[in-house]
DNA sequence: CACTATATGGAGGATTCCTCCAGTTAACAA
DNA sequence: TTGTTAACTGGAGGAATCCTCCATATAGTG
């Protein structure tokens, strides 16, 4: 890619992150081009469809949610570091509309570069935390990487309403539950 | 509200839930009128957003999701009872696009007449399933109504891919042990 | 510096949204 | 049954949004 369009697809980016947290994902994509001093078709070029511009909006947001497993794993054992690094996860995804929809689809698929590199590091971070686990001998054996991607996705999904936050706090301490009950 | 404006409704109703399933519920409002049989006006007077129309497509499928309660618990252990009763409930959220969200706003808020009946049933569904866990002393006390609401929302939020059903229903089960645990 | 592949912006046709209002009809009383 | 009225209906059409096309501009290369 040139060096003035990854220019512009990182303006686009910037742009849509702003825009999305101050009106929603929902918001006509002129406004999201205006904002990036960008021509309308600059942003539809790099990013087709509405769902690619929130994936790519979010994926480095969520690539540094990634970071700090293994800081956490050194402070906390293995339970109470997966409770707080997906309590941290929901945290951030409540209040940023479209977020939790970023998530979702760079769980599922790696249809496109950016996607299966956050899918990688989502993946990443969630193994480390559930080997830790496993190793300690505090987690059943049966649980997977699969389950915690689709549990923290659902949780993830079902926030943005008041008081959801608490409520995703508690489930995900449920859960963890779940996955460490000898079974 | 008069009788010949109710027949309408429920066919909008019916023809939402049919162009829904063919097509997804990002399809144009004119094509279900159409299929009703319906003034584009109509449509809009009943339902003035999309979001109320796709509520209110799903909150009778909701509610017929939630009768039988009561033979399972007759047939089943609470645990199973209530495994068995959210993986049939997100197995038909499974496939019909805009389900899950209904079935999120239907838990999220009471605001109007129909969605405030819905959100009853499924809180008392749950509730009688929940009493019967806790009053077996299979079930932790300190766990609520509105933590299962959650996790079936979110459950049901996550599913949409290929897979991601029997996934949902691993996270069901992960879940139901974790309101089981001792805590 | 010249050349070319690549990127750009915005006009505008196509689509979809959603409101308004003139005409129609169900419900009810006499 | 008939008259009255409040409620309901359909669809035209203005407004908003989408998304493509293409003439122009520029980065990168030798």
């Amino acid at each position: 890619m040139r060096a003035d369009a990854r220019a512009k697809r990182a303006a686009v980016l910037t742009a849509a992150v702003d825009v999305f947290t101050e009106r929603g994902v929902e918001i006509p994509l002129d406004e999201v081009a205006r904002r990036a001093g960008v021509g309308i078709a600059t942003l539809y070029r790099h990013f087709p469809t509405r769902e690619a511009l929130i994936t790519g909006a979010y994926v480095q947001q969520i690539g540094m949610l990634c970071d700090g497993v293994e800081k956490l794993l050194a402070d906390l054992p293995p339970d109470e570091a997966l409770i707080t690094w997906m309590q941290n996860f929901v945290g951030h995804v409540a209040g940023r509309p479209g977020m939790a929809q970023a998530l979702k689809s760079v769980v599922v698929s790696t249809d496109h570069e950016a996607a299966a590199l956050s899918h990688a590091k989502v993946y990443t971070a969630l193994e480390e935390l559930l080997d830790a686990g496993v190793d300690a001998g505090l987690f059943r054996a049966d649980v997977t990487v699969d389950d915690l991607a689709g549990a923290l996705s659902g949780f993830s999904l079902s926030v943005g309403s008041p008081g959801s936050q608490d409520r995703a706090d508690r489930l995900i301490r449920i859960f963890v539950d779940g996955v460490k009950a000898t079974g």
